[in-house]
DNA sequence: TTCCTGGTTTACATCGATGTAAATCGATGC
DNA sequence: GCATCGATTTACATCGATGTAAACCAGGAA
């Protein structure tokens, strides 16, 4: 049992024998404890180095009872969106000592299981969840008892800390944007078929409040549904709204992706944007500042819902209370302004 | 001790002593160990139901010497081709029973640190690594005697198992498609500052060796080099192509989001794509599909990368062979034509 | 010289699970 | 009735680290 085959496995054990010490100083000098001699230090170091020690993690986290990792439970990552929301997870979490474990949760496989469950099995330390729209599944999985930060909307009644968007405003601001340049028959594209739930509804009533307070009646018509925020559902929802020849000028989507995919079958259509039809997006993806023409959009400050969702995470983690009760954030937005709405000017201009 | 605040830190222990048997017994119905009766089965199952039992993963990570848990190093999510292709290995890993933690490469934290040593802290079981380009610290890293498969060119002389694309048949492909359909003054954006290393080095051999069989010289105006391969160095570079008044009616970008920023910024500039400069990109990123005009692009077949890196990884993993000799596997392209690229007619049409 | 003090170092128990090998048990075969 | 066999179940050691508390040790005060 002595002789390995090909792996490294040297233990504390090892490195204390070689450097002539006990194991607790063995770990007292890689735990930085203080109280070590520098000669001890130094020995132990050495040792380390010859050996090529490696700490094992496991047993640290069994001991500890700490792992230090994040969950992340995003729908899917090849949607640029959470790619970017990832990215500035992924760094803010770092910053802070963090690694983090992504788990898609639109994947066929993962579909039926609950993802809490999956999650935990990895023994993270906390999870941050950012469901694509509020299921019954979901709402019990908020309810468990662990160290959680839900982005998006708020479930009340959860013992989750939530990170939430000025959905309604942010939409009512964009639906406002085109108001404003003297579009009236505004369409909208992402409405969910499901119904009144999460992102999707709070968005749809911006845009309807914005019409409604602009004295403009609602015209269903205008009011596409998509199932999945993909590009391609943009595409489908803007064909149909031409195929059905209903009349717009305007065009609000409930993402980035919808619009580039709207924008794309628009183009196709040989409709000019802004002129014809001037199109907003929500999101902030990086590839609408570079699409032809670049789209106006609305930021939701990616990275100050990142840093906060981290931070509520990390500080639940740090503190002894237990039961602190569940905190709420909302972070603002910002307006993009870019050529799909811009006035007068030509789409080359900047 | 016994007493706890709020956690709830129920151990199999507690399972077994109310389920009235012994620790190990617990342990077997919870591993599916055929040799247990049906009403042991049962009373641990209730059990385990009742005090809400989960596994401690540390605890049996350390016992069993394994995770479970792959890890992933990429430059940054935030570029779709990395976040598509994280999706796709999630995916592939997920469907063999691991989980993926990711790490950033291109991160200010990470830069100085050895990643391999960043990951390995964190107990995963292998690593699949994909590095922007090869420095001398990544050679270094390549040499870890620890379970890895990288993705990209090839190191000869790693230990790891090595997952490449036909980077310069690809790119030959490409620039022969633009002479195919009638371009002369061919302009390529991607090539590497620090000089021939890494897939920009193999696909500007692409470029070249397809000129040189049509016998056309090349044009060292016509070369150009990007940093970091983001939409942002696409504009410039073509900003910078046209502000020299070189002339062009092709362009080669090594990978799509390049060749997005380029779209932009020729339409900026007035041309006509692909009437006055025709485009073709790499890595066929789903924007492209959708942009304006569609790109044309070359997939390098990113679900087949995904899985034959992670299925090699697994392998490695399940054997009991520790030293098998590296394996390495190239990996096809496929070229993808869209209107960036179309001829005749106008580019509405499909 | 003896006691005290505070910095160093160490022995031992422990985190929560699983592998090993042996104990237990009921039924079958002679 | 007893040995045997396979299916169940269990006691115990063990994975590799860290917390606790006690041992050790050198220098200064008494």
């Amino acid at each position: 049992m002595k002789a390995r085959n090909g792996r490294t496995p040297v233990t504390m054990q090892d490195v204390a024998q070689l450097a002539g010490v006990s194991v607790k100083t063995v770990s007292n000098v890689l735990s930085d404890y203080p109280h070590v001699s520098a000669t001890t230090r130094e020995r132990v170091t050495i040792a380390v180095a010859e050996l090529g020690y490696t700490l094992n993690v496991s047993a640290r986290n069994l001991r500890i009872g700490r792992t230090r990792v994040l969950g992340l439970a995003i729908p899917e990552l090849s949607q640029a969106y959470f790619a970017e929301l990832a990215d500035a997870i992924i760094r803010r979490a770092g910053a802070r000592g963090y690694t983090v474990l992504i788990e898609q949760t639109l994947s066929p496989a993962t579909d039926e299981i609950d993802t809490v469950e999956i999650m935990r099995r990895h023994s993270i330390d906390g999870l941050i969840y950012s469901p694509l729209s509020m299921t019954a599944s979901d709402v019990r999985r908020l309810d468990a008892e662990f160290p959680m930060v839900v982005l998006g909307d708020r479930v009340r009644g959860s013992r989750a800390d939530h990170v939430t968007m000025a959905n309604a405003a942010a939409i009512r601001a964009a639906t406002e944007h085109l108001l404003g340049i003297g579009r009236r028959r505004i369409a909208v594209i992402g409405a969910r078929p499901e119904g009144p739930v999460g992102a999707g509804a709070s968005r749809l009533q911006g845009y309807t409040g914005a019409l409604e307070t602009a004295g403009i009646d609602i015209d269903t018509a205008l009011i596409r549904s998509a199932a999945l925020w993909h590009r391609a559902d943009g595409v489908r929802a803007t064909e149909e709204l031409i195929a059905d020849g209903t009349d717009f000028d305007g065009l609000v989507c409930f993402n980035d992706a919808l619009a580039l995919g709207a924008m794309h079958a628009l183009q196709r259509h040989g409709r000019t944007i802004p002129d014809d039809v001037a199109v907003v997006g929500f999101d902030d993806i990086e590839d609408g500042a570079f699409a032809t023409p670049s789209l106006t959009t609305v930021s939701p400050r990616r990275d100050e819902v990142a840093e906060t969702a981290v931070g509520l995470l990390v500080d639940r983690l740090a503190e002894g209370s237990d039961r602190t009760a569940p905190r709420h954030v909302e972070i603002g937005y910002t307006m993009v302004l870019r050529d799909s709405t811009a006035t007068g000017t030509a789409p080359g201009s900047e």
